[in-house]
DNA sequence: ATCGTGCCTTGATCTAGATCAAAGCGAGAG
DNA sequence: CTCTCGCTTTGATCTAGATCAAGGCACGAT
């Protein structure tokens, strides 16, 4: 039996208390740091978790508020943002489903976190998720993990944003959202690209205007196919991979 | 009793087995992994490290060799980078004693390590150490913490190579410099600056000239003074704070 | 001492991408 | 059906920082 009630202290998000074996029907059971966890297991997991479902545009948290809260999403893109005083935005990085967001170092989130589409999330307490980790190793080292790898990507990003022209930025970034697509079970041709050309800009360090150019020289150029839907066509993956690399 | 041997299969390296007592007096323990073991534990850790000493500039490994080893800095600056076929090279960061270098999610490096000045390196065999953190789970947390907050600070990074001018990133890295020193215990102010303008360069998705000329007009505005050695003073930390958020 | 060989700095010019400006275009509201 | 409003595309111009080009400076080797 689903109860709903106000979430966050931002907007309105409808939060449900899981009814019954709640983890084991998960889509995304597979994906996250619950791949780690036996089904016996997962119970405790359900016990302290909230399902959240929240609207396209809606801030999960922001920058500096206390993260007292862990997410999980279960369904739709997030995406994870820093801002200057004067309102320059960097998107550090898109969530799909499966991937875990609100680690922070002190007790502040570093980041802002808002949905790009309609989107599901696991919410767990910060405080309650820590003692599972410590009764659970698997599950710490199976976090440890998601988080080394996130590393690795912020590192690719690094060179990326110090070192590639647009071109090269906008074909990495399809290449990347096909890749991740592809792992975790997507359509990874026609790739599904549902942030909007600002968010994309603000991910690759660009403007939209650059963004909006590009999308049109690899179009013109037949390397890729801009179809309804927010869906992109990847006419010749080698040829994209070599500008993604600038070979 | 320390045995000399060749170290790394690029270039020499001077390795040695630790004598006794090793950790104990390690001057980087309360700052790395180690921290998380008491006294007796920190017997297994010795017993499967040595101690690595290499000259400035030497390559400790490079992207794509096979990772089964890890090391922890115990002295000198390292830098760990990537390059693109064509050359270009971004540097994703430099490592101060007790941090920690060579995780990696499949099983090759994802980056290159090479030293900025001399240094000397615990290396650990991967497989022992891992069979260390199943053990100690309090140093598993540990290295969790650890790489969450590097993430943090390549999420900080991503902001300042994607929406930062030059100034503001020059200033943000002397910034980032000074409070790392900080809280190692190192003078954070004149700040030491080990890297050439080349490396800060490649650091910062600049080039050397642009470095250099950020430099000097920090100098002409009194904000900064090039001091001996590698060092840099700080004058004006609340304008140099403004100047890294462009407020 | 003198010579090189790498840095580092400074100057002149060029350009990729930003900025400024103005149409298209499309989905939801009335 | 038509009107908006927001997003996207395209065009014209501008500029921060890259590139090209000399010198200057410091330190190790001869």
């Amino acid at each position: 039996m689903a109860l709903a009630e106000h979430a966050c202290s931002r907007e309105s998000a409808v939060a449900a208390r899981i009814d019954s074996a709640p983890c084991n029907a998960c889509p995304v059971r597979s994906m996250s740091v619950c791949s780690a966890l036996e089904v016996d297991e997962l119970k405790r997991l359900a016990d302290i978790l909230v399902s959240v479902k929240v609207d396209a545009g809606h801030t999960l948290f922001a920058e500096g508020d206390g993260a007292d809260t862990l997410f999980n999403v279960t369904a739709g893109t997030m995406k994870l943002y820093k801002l200057l005083p004067d309102g320059r935005r960097q998107i550090t990085g898109f969530l799909l489903p499966g991937d875990f967001l609100g680690l922070s170092i002190n007790d502040t989130y570093a980041y802002s976190a808002e949905s790009v589409t309609p989107a599901t999330l696991c919410r767990f307490p910060r405080r309650r998720l820590e003692g599972l980790l410590e009764d659970y190793p698997k599950m710490q080292r199976r976090l440890f993990a998601m988080a080394s790898s996130e590393l690795a990507a912020a590192q690719d990003q690094m060179l990326l944003l110090g070192r590639k022209n647009a071109k090269e930025r906008i074909a990495s970034f399809l290449l990347m959202l096909s890749e991740r697509a592809k792992r975790r079970g997507y359509a990874e041709n026609p790739v599904h690209v549902p942030m909007s050309r600002s968010d994309i800009a603000d991910y690759l360090g660009l403007t939209t205007e650059t963004v909006s150019r590009t999308f049109t020289q690899l179009k013109t150029s037949r390397v890729i196919s801009l179809l309804e839907g927010g869906k992109v066509r990847l006419n010749d993956l080698e040829i994209l991979q070599e500008l993604a690399e600038g070979a």
